[in-house]
RNA sequence: CGGGGCGUAGCGCAGUCCGGCUAGCGCACCUGCUUUGGGAGCAGGGGGUCGGAGGUUCGAAUCCUCUCGCCCCGACCA
């Protein structure tokens, strides 16, 4: 391909809405342009990377048996009553009505239409297993698109879905999923990790997600490096890290912690920062009561005062619950909030849950009554309460598994597969008659993967102060052919057979070929990113040379014009096999 | 949906608090000459409903009201 055909739009600089590291480079290596908020144009270049991400992904799932099909985007209401998710989700699904009247949607995934699909044409067992796939767009009204391509309204995915005759196979299912997918991101370049992650509103027992590692990425993964676990914070169990009472670095006033029963004035000190500033108490050294509201009745969660209180952990306790609004703790708990401590609610018939941290040790706490705290409180003399881990977990705490500290990453979801059981199969009658002519629920499986994510996912992992660095197989080129001729006639033939034989050896190459300064072409090169470049000037080409270059080590080695092609067809069929293509 | 920020030339910004001459700068763009291995130099030039509507005023980019859009933090995220 040749550049000055091309459009490829790069800027020197960037708008001042791009935060996010890839978000910039796109914009100013002309790879995307945005229409509006979460919704952006891909240019040539930026959906060139797409579609070899796509191969990607076609490659393996064909690879695990899948069948690529395609489903439409624009979606009858009914499947979507069956299931129960048309009044479950709310603002987030496009809706529109057809001109007779009748309600539609904007596919935002697929389960829906694909297990309708099923239902019709799987009777017996004998036609599973199947797992079918496409590459679609979805939309989605989100509340807040951000970070460029990374959280957007319209964006495509590959999504595919098991059918299968029992929870054994299904399982199978899933582990030609996970594998497959640890081919996808491998091959896509990816630093990545396969953590146990949160159903939602998925329904089924058992998920993961696949997250790549980048500073820019919207989740929080907890990893323990000793034995493996690795987890989605939104479910993650750990252990707090233990505070020892008698640890160094206390001052004389932690002596009057562990005098039960002493309180101390606090004036306008609520939050444990302030109380613990004030009394140069460490946070550790608190317990933070939280008054929510469920629907049997008040419930006080309690924390240590470094931790966080864990919701998700908590409505599985009690279920479904809200904070209690300061009136509300005033009535119930007869003190404002700020001062509440845990004692002498036992009357008041009101559930206590508190976390495992606060199990063992003497604790400071709001005394219950308007700018005073209590020291000394310790669980079993001074309160009761059921134990639980209702933490959000953080980098130091213990893992759950094997007791060594994890460390915490931030992330990028970039695939995420599913257990989803019989859900949606029960719902749209999706079933089938076993060996023994009974009629079951087909056991299903979905698995997504954001093509775009991944994209993006690249270059937060790989890129410098000069552009983007792509791994080699979703780079949109595999060499950028440099001449730079100025007044040699000699460049332009040479860099034009290089290109030709490149091509022929089935290598995709781009050419700069134009009339532009050599720095101009050297910092879009730098800036788009294709892996590997070919520089011809006329004074290396006098001494019988051209130049390869490494965009990544920026190393350039000099070889003869007529060699440069068969080197490089080396070179890129090695690291093709090294890949598994 | 709550909190914050920003809308001035294609892009990046100044000017807005404290109203006042012809709305300015850099990049990009056009013309000419010179230059030509890391975003060239000189000279000349084109380009603006100051997001939109209404209001205050002799006078509004600037003050007031409403509105639309975009970004960030949070909530949400199938």
């Amino acid at each position: 391909m040749r550049l000055s055909k091309m459009l490829v739009p790069t800027v020197r600089e960037v708008p001042s809405e791009a935060v996010a590291e890839s978000h910039k480079l796109m914009l100013r290596a002309g790879y995307v342009r945005q229409l509006a908020a979460g919704l952006y144009i891909y240019l040539p270049l930026g959906w060139k990377v797409l579609a070899r991400i796509n191969r990607i992904l076609r490659e393996e799932m064909d690879a695990i048996g899948a069948q690529e099909v395609s489903m439409p985007v624009l979606q009858p209401a009914e499947q979507w009553q069956q299931t129960g998710r048309w009044s479950e989700i709310k603002e987030e699904m496009f809706r529109l009505k057809d001109r007779g009247g009748r309600d539609m949607c904007l596919g935002m995934t697929h389960e829906e239409i694909m297990t309708w699909l099923a239902s019709r044409e799987i009777r017996s067992y004998k036609q599973m297993p199947q797992i079918w796939y496409q590459i679609q767009t979805k939309l989605r009204d989100e509340a807040r698109p951000k970070s460029g391509i990374l959280r957007t309204r319209e964006f495509l995915m590959k999504d595919s879905y098991s059918f299968d005759i029992s929870v054994e196979a299904l399982q199978r299912s899933y582990k030609l999923h996970e594998d497959a997918y640890h081919r996808i991101f491998a091959r896509c370049g990816l630093k990545f990790y396969q953590v146990e992650s949160d159903t939602g509103m998925m329904g089924g027992a058992v998920a993961h997600e696949f997250m790549a590692v980048s500073p820019a990425g919207e989740d929080d993964i907890v990893i323990c490096p000793s034995c493996g676990y690795q987890a989605n914070v939104e479910i993650a169990g750990s252990v707090p890290s233990p505070f020892a009472s008698g640890e160094p670095g206390k001052n004389e006033k932690s002596e009057k912690s562990a005098a039960p029963g002493e309180e101390v004035h606090t004036p306008e000190k609520r939050t444990v920062e302030e109380v613990s500033r004030f009394l140069k108490e460490p946070p550790q050294r608190f317990i933070k009561s939280i008054l929510v509201i469920s629907e049997e009745g008040p419930v006080l969660a309690l924390v240590r005062g470094d931790q966080q209180l864990h919701e998700k952990k908590l409505q599985r306790i009690i279920g479904p619950f809200r904070p209690a609004l300061k009136p509300e703790v005033k009535d119930i708990l007869g003190v404002e909030a700020g001062f509440i401590g845990p004692m002498g609610h036992g009357d008041k018939k009101i559930k206590i849950i508190a976390d495992f941290a606060l199990r063992t040790g003497s604790f400071i706490t709001g005394a219950n009554k308007p700018h005073y705290h209590r020291l000394g409180v310790t669980a079993g003399v001074d309160f009761s309460a059921s134990w639980h881990d209702i933490q959000v977990a953080k980098e130091g705490d213990l893992c759950p598994k094997c007791g060594h500290p994890v460390k915490m990453e931030k992330a990028i979801e970039i695939g995420n597969i599913f257990q989803l059981g019989t859900k949606y199969s029960q719902a749209l009658n999706a079933f089938f008659l076993d060996e023994a002519g009974e009629e079951k629920p087909i056991i299903m499986g979905s698995y997504g993967i954001g093509p775009a994510r991944i994209a993006a996912a690249a270059i937060e992992q790989n890129h410098d102060k000069d552009g983007m660095i792509w791994p080699e197989n979703i780079a949109p080129f595999d060499v950028e052919v440099i001449p730079i001729a100025g007044d040699d006639p000699d460049v332009d033939p040479a860099a034009w057979r290089i290109y030709e034989e490149l091509a022929e050896a089935g290598i995709e190459p781009l050419i700069d070929d134009r009339d532009l300064r050599a720095g101009v072409k050297f910092k879009d090169a730098d800036l788009i990113g294709i892996p590997r470049h070919i520089i011809i000037g006329g004074r290396t080409l006098k001494e019988g040379l051209v130049e390869l270059k490494d965009r990544r080590t920026k190393e350039i080695r000099k070889v003869s014009p007529q060699e440069a092609a068969a080197i490089l067809k080396e070179e890129i069929s090695i690291r093709k096999a090294e890949c598994g293509l």
